[in-house]
RNA sequence: GCCCGGGUGGCGAAACAGGUAGACGCAAGGGACUUAAAAUCCCUCGACUUCGGUCAUACCGGUUCGAGUCCGGUCCCGGGCACCA
């Protein structure tokens, strides 16, 4: 064993080593334990950062502790190769985004390597790649034709000087990011997922999924977001016929139904659309409202503004006038597109009225107390009723269900469930993306392309600017019709790359078959057993990989509901961001590397003049804040920055970037090689096995099995890497006060090593391996199982005690480790740490935790 | 704006089920070794203190024998908001 640590030499030997052997090839058993560990694969952008070699480096932990616990383990990767940053950087730099995506797989791939993760890569795959997207193809053109996925009008960004979709990141503050044109909201007809037919399956089935963080959970079922209320019709004309004409609206509070005091519909709702038309100071305020982003988050902070359509409707119940404006505020896309306004019991509909001078009728008061009147604020918790017809002196759950029963007798309305969630429209006006398997012809319509015929390739090597170059490429879209054989035209749109990522967990348990989408692997190894990925994929990711697994499943390709059993969302590496104001009103992003602070002032580098800091946020490529790891790796080896990783945070936790701890993390790496080369110099030793001990040993053999015990709990089931390394070490710091060089403390130390070698293995392998071959000739890191615990080791006889008085720690107590409860108190209240603080004032009572504490009350 | 998290020493954090606040590490200071430096090793390290203690987990209030942990409210930071992935 060489006497110095030197990672640059024992780490590409380790991963030779590895791949050889082919160490973490993955085979199906059905004697073993499958594990299926999974870390979210990359958009290939260029290089790693922090966020990618915290997730992979939690999976390789992960999948090796699994490994060493006698799983079968598989960990595969892959990229998500399709996407909009390939375009914009095909635009930048004048390359096709295909041979610039090839071109960062394989440097990404080597940075990967260089990790040394524990990756079967022969079931590496790219969804770029057409025998990944042929079958995504293929799955597409069954649902097609089962109905699932169909077409629609559907709303989105358009850029009317570049003539071209934008998306919601591409709209900056209402502009588009090339243009700088006022975005445009124009509706285009798309293909869409019906994912709301399984929005009540996706709810119920988070119910069954303990593995899962409850965050998580929490969201998607907001996401999802399932409500209990009451359609009702407002009829348009005073004297309704049944079968007249009505504007409905759905609301959860039909409880303030006589608290209407007008009706608000959407922009591109008809009734505007028909008010509109005779009516030009109106048509125009529905134009502005079509300006701007689709985003909500620009819908919901925008200025609330409205405008009278002339249209009156009429109270289902009271028969009076209400008048029907159009509100910027109200979604098309969510219910009717029209709401009840109800301002005395709604925040948004308060300001409204206030600001266009509507009525405020308060119809709802607490069950104790009054409203004071005239309300300053909205009162919205639900009550008692009054001002409401016969409804009046009712509770708002007892309301709810007798005016819907009402409602439903008049035929005016009735009880129903809806949902948030809207279907997934996946049409993409962009070239990078997997074509829609679509053929468009004039006699025979929307035709699926036929199974034989796929894949419809994307033609790669195709230089782009702005737009999808599909769409000015006959030679690629003119085809032939498969039903009538008349000339017919190809479907431009790609799908969005959400698609590839919701399938590609099962893909990887047989990427090489060539016959179909899935066969009996998939079975063998999903679902996944551990999913790792960052949280921002909370609910996009998460929720449509759940539904596709459903469509595969309804398909016959799966037999499982759910596709991860177990999910860990890590926290995202955070870091500054930095930028200059460009004279065209443009931001350019600078990477925090090539910034620094002079005199307290941010400065580039490489001009010395200042930059503007813009706050810390995920390390991202558009924000040029991502830091690479290779510096780290070059400078200390892939383990320092694997430890390091671990020992920064907890998984779950954001974390703000910072390199200060690097050094310590690679010195305790130098210190653990010293430590077993000093131990090994003395000559080759069997860990101890029983029999006799002194007390300074079998103090410290606790401690190593207590330590075995905690880091076993923190890996499995706490998921905390950073307090298993911290106790590792507590247990180092212990074992180099050991003293004594006899056969016995030697033994002991054995025990200590080899256990610390192995604890340490997933997370730091390379230097384990070598560790452990040091300590043990012969061993093989690979294939050594985790330590085990020896029970008789943990034994102890006497316990401290906390001493407080009146909560108040005030001594330390040593009791028999079953004393009884008397016997504690009695101790406790007789110290003369506790009779200083009784100062002979009465004990009123004294409390016990086994364990933990005495607590005397006086 | 809405939904979901987070806020503890100079810094990253720990405290797992309401029971010793600050484990482990970084930085800093002091010392040993060295011709010197690096490396390594040892010690100190929340604030105040009359050296008895007192205060302290973003802020305000509550529950409890006991609150970083539970409840109500406020502020700040991060993630998501359906075309970034």
């Amino acid at each position: 064993m060489d006497a110095i640590y030197r990672p640059e030499i024992i780490e590409p030997e380790a991963q030779r080593h590895w791949d050889e052997k082919q160490a973490f090839k993955a085979v199906e058993d059905t004697s073993k334990a499958k594990y299926y560990c999974l870390s979210m694969f990359p958009y290939p952008s260029g290089k790693l950062h922090m966020g990618h070699v915290r997730n992979y480096t939690i999976g390789d932990v992960l999948a090796r502790y699994h490994r060493m616990k006698g799983f079968n383990v598989l960990q595969p990767m892959g990229w998500d190769a399709f996407g909009l940053p390939a375009e914009n950087a095909a635009i930048a730099n004048d390359v096709a985004p295909a041979s610039w995506t090839y071109a960062n797989i394989d440097y990404m791939r080597g940075q990967l390597k260089r990790l040394g993760l524990g990756v079967d890569w022969e079931r590496e795959l790219a969804t770029c790649k057409p025998d990944y997207y042929r079958w995504e193809q293929w799955l597409f053109t069954r649902l097609f034709e089962k109905g699932v996925i169909y077409k629609k009008m559907a709303t989105v960004n358009w850029d009317p000087v570049d003539h071209t979709v934008l998306a919601n990141e591409q709209v900056i503050d209402g502009r588009g990011w090339r243009s700088g044109a006022l975005v445009e909201k124009r509706d285009i007809p798309m293909y869409f997922f019906r994912i709301t037919d399984y929005a009540e399956e996706l709810l119920s089935g988070l119910d069954d999924l303990p593995g899962w963080p409850e965050r998580v959970k929490t969201m998607q079922r907001n996401w999802i977001g399932k409500s209990f209320g009451v359609e009702i019709h407002f009829p348009l004309a005073e004297r309704h016929q049944t079968g007249g004409e009505v504007l409905k609206v759905f609301t959860t509070r039909a409880d303030t139904l006589y608290g209407v005091t007008y009706v608000a519909v959407a922009a591109e709702h008809p009734l505007a659309t028909r008010a509109a038309a005779g009516n030009p100071a109106l048509a125009e305020f529905i134009a502005e409202c079509k300006q701007g982003s689709v985003a909500e988050a620009d819908l919901a902070t925008m200025e609330k503004k409205g405008m009278d359509t002339g249209i009156r409707v009429y109270h289902p119940f009271t028969n009076e006038a209400v008048p029907v404006y159009v509100a910027n505020y109200v979604l098309m896309g969510y219910g009717e597109g029209a709401v009840m306004a109800v301002p005395a019991h709604d925040e948004r509909d308060f300001a409204f009225a206030q600001k266009y001078a509507l009525p405020i009728k308060p119809v709802v008061k607490p069950v104790a107390g009054e409203l004071t009147l005239p309300l300053s604020v909205a009162y919205v918790e639900q009550g008692i009723l009054f001002d409401s017809g016969d409804f009046s002196g009712r509770t708002s759950q007892d309301a709810i269900e007798k005016i819907a029963l009402v409602l439903k007798a008049l035929n005016l309305g009735e009880r129903r469930t809806t949902y948030r969630l809207r279907d997934w429209g996946i049409s993409r006006q962009r070239y990078w993306g997997c074509p829609i398997p679509i053929i468009h012809c004039p006699t025979c319509g929307d035709l699926p392309v036929p199974a034989e015929q796929l894949p419809v390739t994307l033609p790669e090597g195709v230089k782009i600017d702005v737009g999808s170059p599909l769409k000015r490429m006959p030679e690629w879209s003119n085809c032939v019709c498969p039903k009538c054989g008349g000339q017919a035209e190809r479907e431009t749109d790609t799908m969005d790359t959400f698609v590839e990522s919701s399938w590609y967990y099962a893909r990887y348990a047989c990427p090489d078959l060539t016959t179909g989408m899935l066969d009996g692997r998939a079975n063998y190894w999903l679902p996944v057993d551990q999913y790792i990925g960052g949280i921002e994929h909370a609910i996009l990711h998460l929720l449509y990989a759940r539904f596709f697994h459903k469509l595969m499943r309804d398909e016959g390709l799966v037999s499982t509901d759910e596709p991860f059993k177990n999910l860990l969302t890590q926290g995202m590496v955070i870091a500054d961001t930095f930028y200059r104001d460009l004279p065209d009103g443009k931001k350019q992003w600078l990477n925090p590397a090539d910034v620094e602070q002079r005199n307290g002032a941010w400065v580039l580098k490489a001009d010395g003049q200042p930059v503007l800091a813009g706050g810390s946020e995920k390390m991202s490529k558009s924000k040029n804040n991502g830091v690479d790891p290779q510096s780290l790796i070059d400078q200390y080896g892939a383990d320092t920055a694997r430890l390091f990783m671990m020992f920064a945070a907890p998984p779950e936790q954001s974390l703000e970037w910072s390199d200060a701890g690097v050094e310590g993390a690679h010195r305790f790496l130098k210190r653990l090689w010293k430590m077993v080369y000093e131990h090994v110099e003395q000559g080759v030793v069997s860990a101890y096995s029983g029999g006799e001990s002194t007390e300074p040993l079998t103090d410290f053999r606790r401690l190593l099995h207590q330590t075995i015990d905690k880091v076993s709990d923190d890996i499995e089931r706490r998921k905390q890497f950073n307090t298993a390394i911290a106790a590792i070490m507590e247990l180092m710091n212990a074992m180099a006060k050991l003293e004594g060089d006899d056969a016995l403390t030697r033994g002991v130390r054995q025990e200590a090593l080899e256990a610390i070698v192995l604890m340490l293995a997933p997370i730091v392998p390379h230097i384990c391996r070598i560790l452990l071959k040091a300590l043990k000739p012969g061993a093989c890191l690979i294939a050594s199982p985790w330590p085990t615990v020896d029970q008789a080791a943990l034994v102890r006889n006497e316990i401290e005690l906390m001493l407080q008085v009146n909560g108040k720690l005030r001594g330390k107590l040593k009791v028999a480790v079953d004393a009884a409860k008397d016997a504690i108190e009695q101790a406790a209240l007789s110290s003369p740490e506790a009779q200083k603080h009784i100062e002979g004032k009465p004990v009123k009572k004294v409390v016990v935790v086994p364990g933990r504490l005495v607590n005397i009350v006086v």
